[in-house]
DNA sequence: GTAAACCTTCCATCACAGGAGAAGGTCAAG
DNA sequence: CTTGACCTTCTCCTGTGATGGAAGGTTTAC
């Protein structure tokens, strides 16, 4: 299978399959005489894996670490479980400053719905906008 | 004042005063004769403006929109309105992503308790690891 | 008179996941 | 024999908000 192909099967664009080849994510393949990467299935089904773990939030590095213990003859599993811990620990900090974010901001779109911007003077630049309120 | 009061009165480095400079964000400062940047009271409300806007989480592009139309003589106040908003409905929708995800990332930490990893094939490189469920 | 603390400009770098374009080699069909 | 679809490597660019360093000029304190 040749590169176009591979990125047809899969869905991902050639460039992507050779930068992913450079992260390490995808084994150096083998090549055809005239220099032509070549591909197996077994590469079709690592771009499907790492189609999963991205959806699952892991970024390229967390997903290559997987990939080089497998390859190195070790089950991932328990480095993928303590990465999913991680991620959703993550995940739920981000909701968390998202959430207060969110709070902030229907405050100042209240805000802005009750200032003339009649009273708004060129000192504050605009003064809807004020210090988040920490309640 | 000179840059370096500038940085102690409002808290931010001399080099992201120079950077919002070039970004537009203040405006460009007389000079002393020796050439050094001289500031006054305008720039630490500038200052001031520009960290409130940032904890709404408007990007330095959009604060340098706002600040703009206020050097050109129009309150700026509707214009906020509106970054309010979209900024608001943007939250909303990254809170609605992680919200799934954070689902998601629960189920597979849930799967990777239950599976034994002496069941985790070399072809699936982890078997934790599928294909988001879509409820 | 010298050292510390300032100031100036310009250029490079970080994470993140690729995308864009150049310049050229290879292969099948018409 | 040429056109078009592939393929190769190379280097740079994107957005975000700064930060770091180099190389040099100035001012203040002792």
């Amino acid at each position: 299978m040749r590169i176009g192909e591979l990125a047809a099967a899969s869905g991902h664009p050639t460039r992507t399959i050779r930068f992913y080849e450079t992260r390490g994510l995808l084994p150096e393949p083998t090549r055809s005489t005239n220099g032509y990467r070549v591909y197996t299935d077994a590469d079709s089904h690592r771009l499907e894996f790492i189609r999963n773990a991205q959806a699952a939030g892991l970024t390229l590095t967390e997903i290559a670490s997987v990939i080089h213990l497998r390859d190195d003859g070790t089950p991932p599993c328990s480095h993928v479980n303590e990465l999913l811990d991680a991620k959703l620990a993550d995940v739920q900090q981000r909701l968390d400053q998202l959430t207060e974010l969110r709070s902030e901001l229907q405050e100042l779109v209240r805000r802005g719905r009750t200032l003339d911007p009649e009273d708004c003077t060129t000192n504050d630049i605009c003064h809807i906008l004020r210090p988040p309120s920490r309640d």
